[in-house]
RNA sequence: CGGGGCGUGGCUCAGCCUGGUAGAGCACCUGGUUCGGGACUAGGGGGUCGGAGGUUCGAAUCCUCUCGCCCCGACCA
């Protein structure tokens, strides 16, 4: 459809470069299906280009890789690592396919987004031709990329904690709950009112904040449950807070600035009401910083670089989900299929650069040939 | 499509083998005491046991059929 259209509408190079971009509701036979991660009917955004070269579409497929993993990071503080499809895990119609690749809590793989360099094959196709500058008529270059609702799985599964769901506070839709504390009727009254004063400024100030007069429940019931569904931040503030003029910040997660907590226990920060804006708004930005760095660390802790031989490979996914483990592959698509039918690891990328090791393989793990490439191996949802 | 499992108050489940007054925890309602990490206590309401048929004096329980859901495998983003 789209590229019928791109053939209506391009006849020469000043109609390029072209983009469409939709949101569309996608049905898939899935005989096996997983929340979220592959579910029969999900949403996607789907992306689509056509341009003059291919050293265009080929800029414009890394630039959107790149705003996918901007995304992740910067947003759903999920690290990324980009890189190149090998030819068994090519999107068929295309010429090249980069990918973002997470690693979840037990160490598998997941494929958050992909962008797909579709050289001419789909212009040969749909005849999506255009006059060039030289006056010939040649196929246009296109590029295709997307993410799914499965990016709010990758979230899920990698910063949830045994207390329930943990969410980075830019996406969060409540960043902070203040939750008041009181015994006595009179208490109630001088709590609530400070306690609404403070959620007024807050939310006058643009935060999203909720406040939890519920009277039915204990003030630790209401940290649990609030824990569960993820709140970044809770406010708690009883009569001695309004004596002292101060409010203690519980954040989701420990921060490594503060003091560490006792085991089964949570940081409190003592906060003065008068910078509590502040405060809020630091914090939050700090918690953020967190999550993506315990998630890094995390990824490199359960990441193997310098694999002797095919059997500790071998070793390694054999023990509970295994690992990303680095290591040189000669280029055989046979070995690929070898290796996942016994460990079933696949090549969940050509890492890029950046994400490459310092003195990377120059044989193959497998069959001991020179290496073409250093690859990631992992088993992947 | 193949293999396995499950349907019992709102939720999670026990009871079924060996037929005989439908249960527990949580949730809900009322009173009292509580409230800075999931409150306690006393009382109370709520269930055609997925559906149909059969066996039996008697079926949640045994038999047959049927509907729905879940898990595993191949498949796949």
């Amino acid at each position: 459809m789209i590229y019928t259209m791109f053939a209506k509408w391009v006849q020469g190079y000043r109609d390029l470069p072209i983009l469409m971009n939709q949101w569309a509701n996608v049905m898939r036979w899935e005989m096996r299906t997983r929340l979220f991660l592959r579910t029969a009917e999900f949403l996607w955004q789907e992306g689509h280009t056509a341009h003059e070269t291919e050293a265009e579409a080929e800029e414009e497929a890394l630039k959107m890789l790149g705003v996918y993993r901007t995304f992740a990071e910067n947003f759903m503080a999920t690290p990324v690592i980009t890189g190149r499809k090998t030819d068994s895990e090519r999107f068929a119609g295309a010429l090249r396919t980069y990918c973002i690749e997470a690693m979840m809590q037990d160490n598998k793989a997941l494929q958050a987004g992909t962008s797909h360099n579709l050289g001419q094959n789909f212009s040969k196709v749909f005849d999506l031709k255009f006059q060039g500058r030289d006056g010939t008529v040649q196929y246009a270059w296109n590029t295709s990329w997307g993410v799914s609702t499965r990016l709010v799985g990758s979230l899920i599964m990698t910063h949830s904690d045994d207390d329930g769901l943990v969410l980075p506070p830019r996406l969060a839709p409540t960043v902070a709950v203040i939750v008041p504390i009181f015994k006595t009727d009179e208490e109630k009254v001088i709590v609530l009112e400070t306690a609404d004063a403070i959620y007024k400024e807050l939310k006058s100030k643009g935060f999203r904040v909720k406040i939890d007069t519920r009277d039915n429940m204990s003030p630790g019931a209401k940290y649990f449950e609030w824990e569960l569904k993820g709140v970044p931040l809770r406010i708690e503030i009883g009569p001695k807070d309004v004596a002292n003029k101060t409010v203690v910040i519980v954040p989701r997660i420990a921060l490594d600035s503060q003091e560490a907590p006792k085991p089964g226990r949570k940081q409190k920060l003592f906060v003065n009401m008068d910078d509590l804006f502040d405060k809020v708004e630091a914090l939050s930005v700090e918690l953020q910083a967190q999550l993506l760095k315990n998630a890094i660390t995390r990824r490199e802790a359960n990441t193997i670089r310098g694999v002797k031989s095919y059997e500790e490979m071998k070793e390694i996914f054999s023990k509970g989900e295994g690992a990303f483990v680095y290591a040189g592959w000669n280029g055989d698509p046979a070995i690929e299929a070898k290796v996942k039918e016994e460990t079933k690891a696949t090549i969940r990328c050509i890492p890029d650069a950046e994400f490459r090791s310092a003195n990377a393989p120059d044989k193959c793990l497998i069959s001991g040939e020179p290496a073409k490439h250093e690859v990631i191996w992992a088993k992947a949802y």
